[in-house]
DNA sequence: CGGGATCCGTCGCGATACTG
DNA sequence: CAGTATCGCGACGGATCCCG
């Protein structure tokens, strides 16, 4: 809307992509649309333990439907994150794990998880002091 | 809400031998859900590089609507994650930055929009082999 | 066992209008 | 400028049934 007023591109006040996303943010926003939704982080943390079955996924994974659990499984095999093979035994065997791409992304989901867990009491106290004022 | 046939609450005495996670995903969700809806890696991300105002935090999420924005940041706000401070001003000015425990955030945050700059066409192109198989 | 198809409630989220 | 209030739709997500 107001970037019309210099023919100067702005992008010399940017030296970190994080402080002023590319593309405004849309190109990441399709990605983290994935890799943020509310399955995605959990069954790739879960699967860098290595490969596993459904029924062991959804075993792992407690408050997940069965639908969303394949759902998520869908988009980060579409996305390239994680693999999917079947073997044609009976029973059914069907083993997800993560491809090259998806181990790229063990560093950063380990590391959101040790941040989850190093302030979990920090946030909820942090509610409560907001709740209370 | 089905829990009334036993007296075991089952919510607590699953001891998931979990080989990559901390706990059972149940607290990690809490937060996790707040750290990765919609807008707000993107907020804390901008939020990165110094304090602003509501109105430039907008314009520089241009997907984001005005109540988003302002849910988001209350969100933030409540977890601790970001502060508020308001200037009895005319015109009124508040302006938002990260608290100690966002500052923390930063570094992982950063990780994040990383990965998917580095990672981004990859991941077109694996949706395209999808799409097309 | 794995998971597709369907029904259906909930609510996330955007658009709009109004306040201080 | 910085919000709050209200409405409404469409996606999200759970439950269930059923098939390979």
């Amino acid at each position: 809307m107001y970037a019309k007023h210099t023919a100067d591109p702005d992008q010399a006040t940017t030296p970190h992509p994080c402080e002023s996303w590319p593309d405004d943010g849309r190109s990441f926003r399709e990605t983290l649309d994935r890799i943020g939704d509310k399955w995605s982080v959990l069954v790739i943390g879960i699967l860098s333990g290595g490969p596993l079955r459904f029924c062991a996924l959804h075993r792992r994974v407690p408050g997940v439907s069965q639908r969303m659990l394949t759902l998520t499984l869908r988009h980060l095999e579409r996305d390239g994150v994680v693999s999917r093979a079947v073997y044609a035994e009976v029973p059914p065997r069907v083993e997800y794990q993560l491809t090259p791409l998806g181990e790229s992304l063990r560093a950063i989901v380990h590391a959101l998880a040790q941040w989850v867990t190093d302030h979990h009491g920090e946030i909820e106290s942090a509610r409560d002091r907001y709740d209370a004022g």
